[in-house]
DNA sequence: ACTTGTTATGGTAGCGCTACCATTCTATAA
DNA sequence: TTATAGAATGGTAGCGCTACCATAACAAGT
C-alpha cells in the first residue's frame, strides 16, 4: 500500500474542506489535525503513527523520526476523547469534595492532582456542597464520563450512591473516614478515636468543664459524640455543645465562644471541629483578655499550615492530608492499570499536635 | 423494522458475551449498558432513544415513557465520552491554576465550578505550580481532551502557549489580570493600579517609610513595582523590598518583618503581596509588641474571608473572586453554545478595604 | 384534488482513535 | 535448506454516540 509521503499534502487532503473525494454527507469534522493527517504526512499507516506517538519503542527509529517531524509540523495534539472511547481508558480521575473552600481538603486535592498528573492522569472536580441532593446529579455526570477512578472525600453514605458506584465498575477510593464496609478502597482514620483522644488529652491537662464548637457535618458530629461519651464515662459534667451549622468561618468561632461564655461560663476547654473555628475562638478569647491556655484550652482540627505560627500557636489534631492524596492517587493509578492493590484499606491515623493553646 | 421489545433481552443480547451472533473479532466492549440496549428494550431505534434521553420534547409521550422505563430498569448512564466524540462537544471546561493551596484562587474556582455544574458542565483542574515548564505538558493534556472552554488564572505569558491555545480554537478566558492583547476573553483588574492606589492610601495615612513583602510571582512583582514608583515619584525614600520567593506562608511573613526591622527599622508601613503574608507580619508585630496601626501600618492583598474577623482586622485589597469565577463560567458557556460574548474584556476592579491594620 | 408544512421516527455514516489479527521481512535455530 | 521466532508494520472493525438526511403519517392551506 502506498502512503503519499510528500509535504504538499498540507492544503490538499489535510483540510477536509478542500479535499477532492466528495463525502456524501458532509459532517462538521471539527477541522482539526487528526492522526490520519499526521500518518499521511509521515508516509505511514495511521496505526503506525499511533504507535509512534504512544509507544515509541515499538517502531523503528526512522519511522519514529518521520512521525515526530509530522507531529511537529502540523502541531498535532492527540484527541484523548477518541482514544478514550476506543480503549475505554479515559485517563481521567474524578474527585468528589464537599467544598474546596474548606482548606482542610485542599491539600489532599492538591497532592492527588499533582501525583495523578505525573502519571498522565487528569483530575475532574466535583463539589457536593454537602448537599446529598446534588450528589445524585454529580454521580451521574461523573459516571457518564467513564473516569478510570473516583476519589471520594468521606464515605458514600447513601445506599443508592453506593449501588450506582458499584454497578459502574469504576475503582473507588473513599477517604477521610473508616468503615468496615467500604465500596472498594479506603484511606482514612477514625473520627471516634480522635474525639476520645482529645478528651483524654484535655483531662490530662487538668481541665474540668468542656465545650464543643462543631459544624454540622457527619464526621464532626462523630468526633463530638465520642468526645462527649468519653467525658461522661469519666464522670465529668455534661459537655456544652455549640453547633455552628454549615458556617465554618472565623467569625462563627468567635460568636460560638461568646455563647459559651454566656451559657457555660465555667468552661475551661473547647474542642473545635476545624482550625478556622478554633482560630475564631482564640481570637475572641484574646479580644476578651481570657488567658489561653491558662484559663481556657483550645484544640482545633485539621492542622492547616499556618496554625503553627500563630500566637499562641494552636494545639490541634493533625491529619496527613498530603499522604491521603498521594496514596489515593497511587491506588487509583494501580487499579486503572489493571494491577491489584494488596492493602486496599489503610488507616493513616492522626496525631494531636501539642502547641500553646492547650 | 422490528425491535425486539420484550424484557427477556436482558441476559441474551444485552450481554455481548452471551450473544449468539458470533462477532468475528471480539472486542472487550466494556460490558456496560449502551444506548442500543436501552433502545432494544424500549422497542425503538437507538436514535430515538437518544432523543428521548437528551431532548425529551422531541419524542411522543409514549415513546418517552418506554425509554425512561428501559433506562430505569437497566440503570443506563449515557457515555459522554462517545457523545462528546460524536458531537464534538465535551461539556468539559478546563481550569488552569497556579495552585489551589493559595486560598485567593480557591473562591474563584469554587464559583466557577458551581456555575458550570448548574449548566451541565464539568470542571477539569490543572495546576501549574507556578512552573512554566509544567505548563507545556498541562496544555497538551488539556487540549487533548478537547474541552469546550479553558479558564486561565492569570494571562498566558509564553508566546508558545498563546499560539497553541489560539491554534486549538477553544474558547479561552484569561483572568486576574489585564492586558491589551488577550488571547480571547479576559476578566481581570490592574495590578499596577493596585500598587499605586495602596501607595496613595498609605501616604494619606501619613506614613513615611515604606516596605514591601512580596512573593516572587509576576503579578505580585507588578504591584510592587507600581507601589515603588509611585512613592519614588512622590519623593519618598527608597522602599525596602523583601522578597519571600515562592513561600507564601504565615511564617515567611513573620520572618520578613524580622528582616525589615533589622535592615530598615524606621519602616512604618508594609504592603504585602498576600493576606497570609500580612497575617504573618501582623503576628510578628504583635509578638514584638509593635502597635498596629499606630507604629506600623499593614496592608494585605486578596481579602481572604476570615481577615475581617482577626484582631486587629486586616486592611487589605479586596478582589471579587466569586464574580470572576461566575462571569468566566458564563462567558465560556455562552461560547460553548455558539453564542457570542459582546463585552469579552471586563475590568472587575478592586477596592481597598480599610479596617484596623492601616 | 394537490401542494406544503409539521411531527415523529428511523437509517446511515461517521467522530478519531485503538484492539485485534494478519502480513511481511529479517534473524536465528534445526 | 527449512522451520521458527521475532520485530515492524498494516488492515479492519469497532468503541457508543450523534449529525444529517430520508421517510412516513397526517393536518392544514389553496
Amino acid at each position: 500500500m502506498h502512503y503519499d509521503g510528500n509535504a504538499t499534502i498540507i492544503g490538499t487532503s489535510i483540510n477536509p474542506m478542500t479535499t477532492s473525494d466528495k463525502p456524501k454527507r458532509s459532517r462538521r469534522s471539527s477541522g482539526a489535525i487528526t492522526l490520519g493527517d499526521v500518518a499521511k504526512l509521515a508516509g505511514v499507516a495511521p496505526i503506525t503513527a499511533s504507535r509512534a506517538v504512544n509507544t515509541p519503542d515499538q517502531v523503528s527509529p526512522e519511522v519514529l523520526k518521520k512521525v515526530q517531524d509530522a507531529v511537529q509540523r502540523t502541531g498535532y495534539v492527540p484527541n484523548r476523547v477518541a482514544g478514550g472511547l476506543a480503549s475505554s481508558r479515559s485517563r481521567l480521575i474524578a474527585a468528589v469534595v464537599p467544598s474546596i473552600v474548606v482548606s482542610v481538603f485542599v491539600e489532599t486535592i492538591d497532592t492527588l492532582n499533582n501525583t495523578l498528573f505525573e502519571s498522565g492522569y487528569q483530575l475532574m472536580l466535583g463539589q457536593t456542597g454537602y448537599s446529598s441532593e446534588r450528589e445524585g446529579a454529580l454521580l451521574e455526570a461523573i459516571i457518564g464520563r467513564r473516569p478510570d477512578g473516583i476519589f471520594l472525600t468521606g464515605i458514600m453514605q447513601s445506599s443508592k450512591g453506593r449501588t450506582r458506584l458499584l454497578a459502574s465498575g469504576i475503582p473507588v477510593v473513599e477517604t477521610w473516614d473508616l468503615t468496615p464496609t467500604p465500596i472498594d478502597m479506603l484511606i482514612g482514620f477514625s473520627h471516634s478515636d480522635i474525639g476520645r483522644e482529645v478528651a483524654h488529652f484535655l483531662i490530662k491537662k487538668g481541665r474540668k468543664n468542656f465545650a464543643l464548637v462543631s459544624a454540622g457535618d457527619e464526621r464532626a458530629i462523630r468526633r463530638a459524640h465520642a468526645f462527649q461519651s468519653m467525658l461522661m464515662q469519666q464522670g465529668f459534667a455534661k459537655v456544652f455543645a455549640d453547633n455552628v451549622g454549615t458556617s465554618r468561618t472565623l467569625k462563627s468561632g468567635r460568636e460560638a465562644l461568646s455563647r459559651i461564655l454566656l451559657q457555660a461560663p465555667e468552661t475551661d476547654a473547647v474542642f473545635c471541629s476545624s482550625d478556622l473555628l478554633a482560630m475564631g475562638v482564640l481570637t475572641e478569647a484574646k479580644a476578651r483578655g481570657i488567658a489561653v491556655p491558662q484559663r481556657l484550652s483550645i484544640v482545633g482540627f485539621g492542622d492547616v499550615p499556618y496554625m503553627a505560627d500563630m500566637v499562641p500557636a494552636l494545639t490541634t489534631v493533625h491529619i496527613n492530608s498530603s499522604d491521603i492524596g498521594r496514596q489515593a492517587a497511587e491506588f487509583l493509578i494501580a487499579r486503572a492499570q489493571g494491577r491489584t492493590v494488596n492493602q486496599p484499606i489503610v488507616d493513616v491515623g492522626f496525631s494531636i499536635i501539642e502547641r500553646d493553646s492547650a
